[in-house]
DNA sequence: CTGAAAGCGCTTACAG
DNA sequence: CTGAAAGCGCTTACAG
């Protein structure tokens, strides 16, 4: 019933070969026969198969995505629909398709990929998440399968990967923060086990340090990227000492801390977030926040993937995104 | 490189044909041989290439999801990562893959499916915004490609679809701030292209309606789905009249009402939003919120979508999702 | 410049 | 119960 290459082949009088290398635009078909086959395939509304021109070509012209599973609220964090747009739109452009995919329990993720690469469904993955000791980025690579990671793995050099310099951009948070005549800042970050987690933290240490500030254990919080957990944590803080200022590695535990605080009547003390969610323009007060460029970070994620699959020369095998710090009332 | 049905077969010393079967657990196979194909797939690792099967089978076992595009921040509602989730489970409890793809720009969506539909790539698609003669339900009935609707379309018998009973609950919303003593109740809803918004829209007339309350134009509002758009339309209203109440037909908007109501100091008006979102608890006061059950939304559409791909019998076309009002401190 | 043939890795009707 | 052959719809090396 649909149209293949044949029907078109017959239409035109000439072979499927022919027909085929119009496709591709073959120099050496003339053009009067081009001319030919065009008008047979617009006639025929023709439209090539992609399943059967991936399995000649060992290739699909697809991305797979692995995103955070259903045991977690991580998928609601805006960042992965930022992220996801910018892949995508990439892809796009260059004639990919994305596969999405995830593993209902963490644990199953390996799974999950050895599925997806057995079937030959992909042309590569990316992972956007990073973990410590990250198994699935070691089965890739053991794998030789292409893949990139949004986040900055173990291995710097054998693995592509694309990230904010997350070290940096707390620092600049933290050192402003400090320069405005804060003392006590507590940090309140998502679950230890994520790479961001743990550089954004450095990030908070180092620019202590470098301003002759002691780091206080009992201001330092790693728990759940949720709300309740920060606005716990705050608690926790809140019992403990008074702080200046609070910074975090997240909007979501920004929103939580910011709850804590107005309970308390302490909406002075200062508070930034990470990613410079919508929302956190419209709380009151407006929170300040380090703008991530997630978007940019999904393109280039899909730009150093795509790159490998077509074994283009690569002069890089990462890309730091710039973020931008976004000061609101939260730290006025 | 990668092993193939032929290695296997060598392997156990059979023929292709007979590991095909294998893999299918076809009846007609003895015991005996199917052990040691078993084995023999086992020791090479072996895992079928299923774009080689899709090509024999015309079928691909993926199913294609349209998403809103670049040009509108609609996709960062958190409606759409929900229904992801839910499509993606069952999705892969019956063994499909999720490719998902968006337009740029809206007047682009039916370039993308035909895209997609001609490719061959997807064996139906998820459509998951629905709006007044939708060209893209149009395309796809006449190509007789196999889809569902997130959302009730113009024809009720022809499109399968899946939705909550909007105006039932918009009317239960607005019915409940009647009963309470309201009597001035702002509407402020989404973009009316979107059927969606016509729905909750026409709930709240009629609960008007039922309690013998005339409607005022001037409280009825009909914007972006944006927390801006949603403040200037609040602006609007209380330039107006002070009303008792506002419903909404998103949580987006319900924040945007808040911070307006907020700043003017009204926070004793009623307000109600949709969605049930994280935040909408958070809040201060806390948003009173319905809980569409998004999750689900998207778990019976892909549902519907693969036992219409697979031929079962079916016996309706669509589902109507219960949705659950969520009280909160934002309606006491 | 164009075509016939082989091949990508499966499945399945047909034959035995 | 099992195998040889044909076919899914493409692409491309080889031949002319």
């Amino acid at each position: 019933m649909p149209v293949t290459i044949k029907d078109v082949a017959n239409r035109a009088n000439v072979s499927p070969s022919t027909v085929s290398r119009v496709i591709s635009d073959n120099s050496r078909i003339s053009d009067a026969t081009k001319e030919r086959v065009r008008a047979a395939m617009a006639e025929l509304n023709y439209q090539p198969n992609l399943i059967a021109r991936s399995l000649t070509n060992q290739t699909t012209h697809t991305i797979g995505l692995l995103l955070p599973g259903s045991d977690s609220d991580l998928l609601l964090n805006p960042f992965f629909v930022q992220a996801m747009r910018g892949i995508s739109a990439y892809a796009k452009k260059k004639g990919y398709y994305i596969l999405f995919t995830h593993a209902e329990i963490e644990e199953d993720e390996v799974d999950v990929l050895t599925d997806l690469v057995g079937s030959k469904w992909v042309d590569g993955i990316i992972l956007t998440t990073v973990k410590d000791n990250d198994k699935r980025i070691a089965f890739l690579q053991e794998k030789k399968h292409p893949f990139v990671v949004i986040g900055r793995p173990d291995d710097e050099k054998l693995t592509y990967w694309v990230d904010n310099d997350n070290v940096n951009a707390m620092f600049d948070v933290v050192d402003m923060l400090i320069k405005k005549g804060k003392k006590t800042i507590g940090f309140i970050g998502g679950s230890h086990e994520f790479k961001v987690t743990k550089y954004r933290l450095l990030g908070y240490l180092k620019a202590l340090k470098s301003n002759g500030i002691d780091m206080d254990l009992n201001l330092i919080y790693e728990k759940d990227y949720t709300e309740e957990a920060a606005y716990e944590a705050t608690m926790d803080i809140l019992g403990y000492k008074q702080p200046d200022a609070i910074v975090t590695t997240d909007d979501l535990i920004a929103f939580g801390v910011q709850r804590a605080l107005h309970e308390k009547n302490l909406d002075q003390v200062s508070l930034v977030g990470f990613n410079n969610t919508l929302l956190s323009q419209y709380k009151t007060p407006s929170i300040t926040s380090v703008d991530i460029n997630a978007e940019k970070l999904g393109m280039f994620a899909s730009k150093l993937l795509i790159s490998q699959i077509e074994k283009e020369a690569i002069e890089t095998n990462n890309y730091i995104i710039n973020t931008k710090l976004v000061e609101r009332d939260s730290t006025k």
